[in-house]
DNA sequence: ACGTAGCTTATACAAGTGTCTAAATTTAAA
DNA sequence: TTTAAATTTAGACACTTGTATAAGCTACGT
């Protein structure tokens, strides 16, 4: 990303950035993210192909900054209650919320975007870094004999396996049953 | 893909299929996927670019070929002996050799080639489907109130993750402890 | 309200991409 | 060894990509 997303935007900039996530989310509601330039970004969001390069390095950092922006909820705040062993089920729980709130969109993507294509894995892999991350430095679930880090990677994973399943392979299921999932799944 | 595997290939499609599936990898051992282009790999393997894309939509076409070559001995038979319920020990144990028998040109790509960029993630779903394709057909272990696909892919992503943890992450681990890791993971 | 720092923009460039054609060559099978 | 079918190849085409430059515009803090 060439801009620097950790000082406060302009006003002008932030309606560029703007701009950009909008055309972005509404093109992938319409074609593949392999079928869509630079240029078409340009044109539909009507700024020249040199403000774009401005702030992204290719269309792959664009949705990038998609996902952080739509992803911006999970981090909100660390863990407020003391760092209770559903730690991860409260994470599990705002990951839900936040597929469950832009379902809409998600279903339009999955129309022109298979489900284990460029797109998709991007989406994926951007929300596991996050959840590695956050239960690499606090994670009271663990097992014994298993190292810290590979049991941070494998509930991240199992975490998304389960949001995966519900919400882009379109298996409606309540929250608690997939609690029971996760709870199955990582005993 | 743009050449059919499935019929057998003349002499002369043998000689550019492998031409081009050396260059790709020894070009991998040089500089990262990003930075190759298809001109560059028509360069090195003395063809013509209308060659390359005779077989190959594009370079990513042709990596999925390098995957699916390298890791054509995990299906070289169906399992032999009766469906055991340590089948998924078989096929963990099969991916092992394979990493570990090309350890050396996986740690030349991993000097070039990010851990989470493009590269690596493409070889490991490759494998990820191939897993999830057999443990779909026949899964011995299960859990009583998961779905058998959920669970299907639940093992696939545990068993590459140790594979990753080892190979990729490079914390050298005998065969022996990471049965140890994959029965506590997956209990 | 003003000036400067920071953005935006027009334009150009070298390089890559994927497709198509028609001619040259190779191949499998008789 | 010959031949018909299949492949390879050179070259061209329209398009995209990422970078760079210099001129113009905006808006923030004073």
């Amino acid at each position: 990303m060439k801009y620097d997303l950790s000082k406060k935007p302009t006003r002008g900039a932030e309606r560029t950035l703007t701009a950009f996530f909008e055309t972005m989310l509404s093109l992938l509601s319409q074609k593949s993210f392999d079928n869509i330039s630079v240029n078409e970004i340009c044109k539909v969001s009507n700024f020249p192909r040199a403000t774009f390069y401005n702030y992204f390095d290719d269309k792959y950092d664009l949705v990038d900054y998609c996902w952080h922006v739509l992803a911006a909820e999970i981090e909100v705040d660390q863990i407020q209650s003391a760092p209770s062993d559903n730690e991860l089920l409260i994470y599990f729980d705002r990951l839900y919320d936040i597929f469950e709130k832009r379902q809409d969109l998600l279903k339009d993507i999955l129309k022109n975007n298979d489900f284990s294509g460029t797109l998709i894995t991007s989406f994926i892999n951007y929300l596991k870094a996050i959840m590695q991350k956050i239960f690499y430095e606090s994670l009271a679930y663990t097992k014994p004999d298993v190292p810290t880090e590979l049991m941070a990677d494998h509930c991240s994973e199992t975490v998304l396996l389960i949001l995966e399943w519900i919400f882009l392979k379109q298996k409606p299921t309540t929250k608690a049953q997939a609690h029971k999932y996760l709870n199955a799944l990582l005993n």
